[in-house]
Formats: structure tokens, sequence, C-alpha cells
DNA sequence: TGGTATAGTATCAAAAAGAATACTTTTAGG
DNA sequence: CCTAAAAGTATTCTTTTTGATACTATACCA
């Protein structure tokens, strides 16, 4: 916790879902429930294996996945959202939603500044 | 834009406020008012002028804050939330509780660890 | 003429994050 | 005995982000 000297707990909600995998990690995990560690390999065919693991690691200690062992073999492992990480829905729908409109928002821009490329 | 493949529109609302600096920056600009360069640098002692020019370029980019220049020596600049940018409040405001809360359950969760010691 | 103030750039170094690749364990199946 | 499958580790890069430091333009002030 001693990486954000500056008050302010957005930083700690922040943590939770950044990083170039998090988002999709949970997106996944929301939306198609629990799932097996090759199996989101598959659904995120671009990420690297330690990344996964790093990534499913701290979510894990952060309460937010929950990460469930098989005791066979070849060995199963399955990962859900845990009751706690769900609370963190609203959160990334809102953040969802905001996006969308952030992007309609930037397109409307951009055709404004192309409208008046002709005063130049 | 090319940086999400990934569908999930969550991505692009994380940019807005991603990064070691910029909650802060928008915190002093949402709580504080408009403000100048120098008075965000002194507000945020540890930030380079570098960094804090780069955040405040993005965030200006993106629309979230308005950078007016007035052509005076020596120069002010002033920074201000824009309007636009105020529609991120209520997603600040909800990642803030959200925060808060997460450091009260990871509170508790450490006592249940401490109390668990006994047991090892 | 030199110093001060503001709001930056420019350049290079360090640190953090992520990617590539190889290796491990265990048991079943051929 | 050899191979396969799942779920990782370990080690070594490469890339991206940050940081440190120095430097700039302009005009006013002593």
């Amino acid at each position: 916790m001693e990486k954000h000297p500056q008050h302010c707990q957005v930083v700690v909600a922040l943590d939770m879902i950044v990083g170039k995998w998090k988002p999709i990690i949970l997106q996944h995990l929301i939306i198609g429930g629990t799932k097996r560690f090759n199996e989101l390999r598959r659904l995120m065919p671009d990420i690297t294996q330690r990344m996964l693991t790093l990534n499913l690691r701290e979510l894990e200690e952060q309460d937010i996945i929950e990460r469930v062992v098989y005791p066979e073999v070849p060995p199963r492992v399955e990962y859900s959202i845990s009751e706690y990480g769900k609370s963190l829905e609203p959160l990334l729908d809102s953040m969802h939603e905001w996006g969308m409109a952030h992007l309609e928002h930037m397109k409307k821009k951009e055709k404004e500044l192309g409208a008046d490329d002709k005063s130049s």
C-alpha cells in the first residue's frame, strides 16, 4: 500500500483492474463464469503463461477471484470471480458505459476537426 | 485506439485515469479548481516537470482538462477540469468509495490471518 | 549587465512491466 | 519406456514508463 503516498483511494480501486490483462481476465470470468487455466489461455491467445499466472495470483491475493485446485492428474485448477469480486461489477459496468460514450465523443471531435480543415 | 484490440470499453475509461499521477492531478483540479502549472508542481512535490507536462498534455488531448495560455511574460498557463471531464466525477467517486471499503476488507482479512497464526 | 520568474523541451539513465523460451511435476495410456 | 496433458516456474531478454538533469525563451527589475 506504500505505492500511493497520496491520500486518494481511487488508486486502490484502480489497482484491482489495471494492467494489460486484468480487465480482460475479469471480463471472461464475470461473463463466462468459472474457467480453467488453459481455458483462459485459449480465450486470450496473446497472453503468456507467465503473465496469466502473475495476474491470476494478484487477483487472488486481492480476494477478487477464487482459485480451486482439484488434486487430480493431470491437475485441474479452476478460477472464478469471488463474491467479493462481484462488488466490482457496478464499477466495471459504469466504466464500460463511460468508455462507450467516450469513443462517441472522440469520434465527434475528429469529425469537427476534419470539417475545420477547410479553414487551414 | 489500437492499444486495445479486445472489445471491452472498460479500458478506454481506464486510460483516462490511470498512471502514477493522473488520479492525483484530477483530484487537485476537481477539488481545488483551476491551477497553474507551478501550482500543481507545488501540490505534487515528487512529480518531475516532464511527467507533469506529459500527463497534462494527455488529459488535454482527451478533453478531460482545459489548458488556457495567457500571453504574458512570464507566461501564465491555467489548467482546469473541463465540462466533459466532469462526467468522470461519478466514476471517480465510486472508485474512491470502493477503495475505502477495500482497505477495510483487507484490514479485516489480515486480522483473520493473524488470529489463525496460533494454528501454525 | 546580470538575475529572476514561468512554463516548458531535450537528452540520457534507471526502473518497471511484459514477452520468449525452456524446463518441471505427476500419472495414465500405448 | 516414451509420450501426452495441465498448470505452472525459472531465466533471460525487450519494451515501455518514469526519473534526473540540464537547457530554452521572454521580459521585467535592480
